[in-house]
DNA sequence: TAGTGGTCTAGACCACATT
DNA sequence: ATGTGGTCTAGACCACTAC
């Protein structure tokens, strides 16, 4: 059995030369976008997958180490290679930024304020690249740390990309892994811009600050696996006693 | 010769064991810090290096390809391997995270304000992890995107690691490049502290702004590539035209 | 043409978790 | 005892750069 899936050689046509590992690691993360493996099941080991993919262990095992490193799998010594699951603390504390100043970083509560299908602004549509006649799902939340408000957040979907969405009854906390279990939408990659604002009236309200105080502002747009834009949000935060926690390396 | 640097066992006390391309990752870094190899310069290629530490080929390569990955050093196909320098601009806006809205990432120009020897205050001390006697070297400079003025910086240097700095009568913009040319001390990891508050008088004079307006402070807690902290900031930038971009993955 | 890093393979052995 | 991923090695060949 010498079948390659994957070509070794330049393409006749000036198209890029790919390495195997690299069609490996696209073909794998294809595979899991296509749900041949869901969220939380064990892939095949090493050899099987070499001996299906016509490459050798060596390859493969390339290819799912650098999907373990960007958060797509995850391995475990003696056990497997498991697509990775939005959930436990891990994986959530991965995309919520807000800390409370000298405190260990802490999960917020969730408590819906607005639910209902809209058609988009102008802005929201650019910033999701949708076309004239698609709609969103519009989600409003406060956030809450040990009972105390402290991040409100406006929530836009593209309806497309959550079908039936706006009927549901009850949403959970842990909105990534939500959408990851009912969807099939892995968040892989987030851009937050972040400014400084005054809070108004309803910000006010929310949060439990005085009108004018100054508070954290940021957008946020989120890609899934396969790069798709599925996520628009605006974010106001308190920010007397949280703060937005950023490492670089 | 078949005299290994490392040990391929766990040792007998109950020190953690380490794998051997672990083993030398870590020594290449020590390298690098006792200068037997400077910025910009080339090292031994794969084979020379696997002979002297006692390792194979194999083995080099995956520790080099590591400290590639967190930017220690840089490899060319068909030139060698380099310590990474922070010149170039890919290496400058690696932590300069402030953009103007709507345009593209820009590198700041730098206006020094003041510039002298102090006492630190606790506050100061504590975040650096200073001892009693340690003086820190205050650096303030305001940052210009074509020629507007958006980021007022407080910089705090422990003097020890900064030997002779405060009586040095020229510094560039490029302030990394700087500390490692200089000092040795290569900026390996930040982390930065986002909130909002209201311009004060100073801030107001070198931002352009009105005192009360909503602005962005940020610390920054600066480590070296040994992990000494080597320097804290106190930033406060102009958010009306500007924001600050994380893209987590 | 020579020297470098990049890719791919094959195989031995170790460490860890489960049964 | 079995099966998994983790480490380490050895070697062949390719691609890129410089001289």
């Amino acid at each position: 059995m010498k079948g390659s899936k994957f070509d070794n050689k330049m393409s006749p046509s000036g198209l890029a030369f790919q390495p195997l590992y690299k069609q490996v690691e696209e073909h794998v993360t294809q595979l899991i976008v296509e749900q041949r493996w869901k969220p939380g099941e064990m892939l095949p080991n090493e050899f099987q997958l070499a001996e299906e993919f016509g490459v050798s262990q060596g390859t493969v095992r390339k290819a799912l180490n650098t999907l373990t490193q960007s958060k797509v799998l995850t391995r475990r010594q003696g056990v497997g290679t498991f697509v990775s699951e939005h959930t436990g603390n891990q994986a959530l504390y991965r995309f919520f930024p807000l800390v409370e100043d000298n405190q260990a970083p802490q999960l917020p509560e969730a408590e819906i304020i607005a639910f209902e299908l809209q058609t988009p602004t102008k802005n929201i549509a650019e910033q999701l690249n949708l076309g004239a006649d698609d709609k969103v799902i519009f989600l409003s939340r406060k956030r809450l740390i040990n009972q105390v408000a402290c991040l409100l957040e406006d929530i836009y979907l593209p309806e497309k990309y959550f079908p039936g969405l706006h009927e549901m009854p009850e949403l959970p906390h842990t909105l990534y892994h939500f959408y990851q279990l009912n969807f099939n939408l892995t968040v892989h990659k987030t851009t937050d811009r972040i400014k400084a604002t005054s809070a108004n009236q309803r910000d006010a309200e929310n949060l439990e600050v005085k009108v004018g105080d100054p508070i954290l502002m940021f957008t946020r747009l989120t890609r899934a696996l396969d790069g798709k834009l599925i996520e628009f949000r605006i974010n106001h935060c308190r920010s007397d006693n949280y703060h937005y926690l950023v490492d670089l390396d």
